[in-house]
DNA sequence: CCGGCGATTTGCGCTGGCGCAAATTGCAAG
DNA sequence: CTTGCAATTTGCGCCAGCGCAAATCGCCGG
């Protein structure tokens, strides 16, 4: 790990808190991987060996079911931790991570998470802030899938995915990566041909612009109209 | 907190691995609450002051949207933490918690977390383990409202509550505190004529009898086959 | 023992969104 | 440029489950 621009990575969030010395030795004991798109970062039941950190890319983390159905949990995006099942206690990863984009990851052997959190208290509190926030977006999930309409929830879901990735362009806000109309049905618990009728009409409207495997948000305000639409009950 | 039977407590999985000495040093930095049925333990948004193990009873965890609509996250059996945002950084409850029945908990300033994660080691370890599980439960929740209709998640949601807090009888497991066809509702995210509609016909069908806030599984085995059905898709 | 109220049941009609299937289109490799 | 394939679009029919509403039922306080 000699040769990474360390500048970028002090600013991340993760390593709030750590003094420059500490942030070293953390560093130093990663080693970098690049990992071409569609190729997988870890997967689920695999043996929890290490944990990761994205430099570059992005990451999609799937679930996949007995009965063949695929769940997406989140989108990972650069300067983000995944794969720290060690710091739960874990011993096998509970997910798939596949590259949407070719990626560049750090990867720590998962052994040295002990280590870590008692010579790093901030990096151990960090990353449990980050669990924390990542239990809050599964609650989050949960309830939109128990009240809100697809239309509502796709849209939240692009929102989402514009504000994490989102890329400023003459047309509109671009979500940075290749993202097909599978991939944000199985976001949003909906099929492929729901999501293409919703983006059709909203491209209608002006709302978005989106072709094969890529999505542009024309007018993100008024798609977080269409996401909160339909009140209703109180 | 000195009267209370340290043996009951001991066998707890969230001490597992404390020298009973230290197990003394954290208990008695408790305060024990009694809580009545229908009363809260913690709010959302409330700021987190404390976090709680709850000893007896049963606590409903819920969320309400800013739209009047209650999820409910899970329920608490004894034995469990619940509270624990400290752990996680947070300041504030993340939902609310209601007394599902008359309880009895184990209350600690949330300023005494970092203490005890760093002199208690295993009950630090113990508490990620615990978020670990809390956080593979949500997704586990997402997948099911994603890829299964609602008789299944139904089912899922009696199974898993018989597991939690089910109570033999001579007329099969009884679900072991007050719950209505609302609060199945509200844990499966459908409406309380649809659970009542599938009560009825489960009763018919010998599987279940259920009276007011009252649900006996009589033949768990064939509700586990409802649970499972209509695979498909494979 | 008698209201009164909250919980539950049940009927009925409607519709959001899925399943199926066919047509079309854009990209990429040769 | 051509061919092949994967991604996307779109039409059509259907049904699970919700919304609404009315009727019952069971428990608790007085």
């Amino acid at each position: 790990m000699a040769s990474l621009d360390r500048s970028l990575i002090s600013g991340l969030s993760v390593f709030d808190g750590i003094a420059l010395a500490d942030l070293d030795r953390i560093i130093s004991q990663a080693r970098s991987i690049r990992i071409p798109r569609d190729q997988p970062v870890f997967e689920q039941e695999q043996e929890a060996h290490s944990f990761f950190l994205l430099l570059d890319g992005h990451v999609r983390v799937v679930k996949s079911t007995p009965d063949g159905h695929e769940v997406t949990v989140r989108y990972i995006s650069p300067g983000e931790l995944m794969g720290i099942a060690s710091a739960l206690g874990r011993t096998t990863y509970p997910a798939n991570a596949v590259a949407a984009a070719d990626c560049v990851v750090l990867a720590w052997p998962s052994q040295l998470w002990p280590t870590f959190a008692a010579s790093f208290p901030s990096f151990s509190a960090n990353t449990y802030k980050v669990v924390g926030s990542r239990l809050q977006d599964a609650h989050a999930r949960v309830i939109e899938m128990s009240t809100e309409q697809v239309e509502q929830r796709v849209a939240h879901a692009l929102l989402k995915l514009v504000k994490q990735s989102g890329k400023k362009t003459e047309e509109g806000i671009l979500i940075d990566f290749p993202i097909s109309r599978q991939d944000i049905a199985e976001m949003t618990g909906t099929t492929l041909h729901t999501v293409s009728r919703l983006l059709s009409a909203w491209e209608d409207q002006g709302l978005v612009k989106s072709g094969r495997q890529r999505v542009v948000v024309v007018e993100p305000h008024r798609l977080v109209v269409v996401a909160e639409e339909r009140g209703s009950k109180s």
